[in-house]
DNA sequence: GAGGTTATTGATCGCATGATCAATAAGATC
DNA sequence: GATCTTATTGATCATGCGATCAATAACCTC
């Protein structure tokens, strides 16, 4: 009889950690943060629960730096996503249909237990602060670009884009538990979008 | 030598009941949602797990009730100290002052873990929609005064009360993350209480 | 004061969590 | 092909969770 076959696929660090944090990312999309356990991982990818903690010594840290990747990505996608209108006014239309669209519910999620979390997990705390200073600094951009194209009448930019993150993240958490009426709080959020941008009513409209 | 006295205090189902159902109000107010546990709550009064297991055999549902009464409390608090100003002008500043103030910060706490929890726990999600109704029919019963006062002038009641919601909770889910801000984001929500009610600019400024 | 109801306990189960540590073996180095 | 580094495992600990059940004793009733 020949020996038998090794079993083990040993990886390299580097590839191995960058399949944790995917699974974390994975499970906390569709668990949310409190699911982004030790086990949970681990078995996500086949391996015991002892080698995540060799590459992950502080499970806090990993939950802290799955939000803050998840968060990036939002950005970047809605970015990429709002790229392809030829106006400001068209942007912040796609923006609102993004953020308060369905397809974003488990970033949602991510974003509640966030800020649930936060109170006890002190790194993530410090990361939702970061993202939500990017979150803003995004809109800030894109309001003074509207500004610019003489499309928006905005006196205090930083204040309109706490604004609108303020109503955007209320209703998306009131979807949370409230299903249905997609299309309305995109319409609560307009009106409140053209007021503050100094826009006509009716100018964010559905095209 | 005398039998040993009687250590145990048995107390009447009513009353056990009511000290359960405070201690984890206490609890959620001071840990939130997710530190209503059965040990806990047994050891805040002193009882032991099983006792507090007798009166509440399902503790999802101590869960849902302790939030369904926090929230109702809530309602009544603001209610009642809303109802000092002589306008509904006032009582909308007032009620943007007391809903961002720094001592509700514990009940946000509360609602934010309400709407992460809300997924796991169906009878606590479906507290939350009833909870969150009565606070927009609150806010709908002030905006109307205010409209038949003529102080406001609003097209779609329902539509800036829950605008108005969304707001709120969104700012103060961002300030248990991002501290310091109170005045800043009373300010916010001010801004946008005017437009949406149809107010001159400033008529919500702090008195 | 005897008897019955039930509030209350204690013990225990099954499961999940994060964490640690020695032992193993895969793969690179020489 | 021997050697060394280290990725990976398995076993185990301490803690926490909700839940169940028989045993106990406090209080009420007669």
């Amino acid at each position: 009889m020949s020996t038998v076959p090794s079993r083990i696929r040993r990886k390299s660090p580097t590839d191995r950690a960058a399949e944790i944090g995917q699974a974390a990312r994975e499970i906390a999309l569709s668990d949310g943060l409190y699911g982004i356990t030790l086990r949970a991982v681990a078995a996500r990818i086949g391996v015991t629960g002892s080698l995540v903690s060799h590459y992950q010594p502080n499970m806090d840290l990993l939950v802290s730096e799955t939000f803050g990747e998840i968060v990036a990505t939002e950005i970047g996608e809605v970015a990429a996503e709002i790229d392809a209108a030829d106006s400001a006014t068209g942007a912040m239309q796609a923006l609102i249909d993004t953020l308060l669209g369905p397809k974003r519910s488990n970033v949602t999620v991510v974003w509640l237990d966030a800020w649930s979390l936060g109170r006890r997990n002190k790194a993530l705390a410090a990361e939702v602060g970061r993202q939500m200073d990017a979150w803003q600094a995004f809109l800030v951009g894109l309001i003074n670009d509207g500004c610019a194209r003489g499309e928006f009448r905005v006196a205090d930019v930083a204040t309109v884009a706490w604004q609108l993150l303020g109503i955007i993240d209320g209703l998306n958490s009131h979807a949370t538990v409230r299903y249905g009426d997609a299309r309305t709080q995109r319409g609560l959020v307009r009106t409140i979008a053209e007021h503050e941008l100094g826009l006509a009513a009716g100018a964010l409209d559905a095209r």
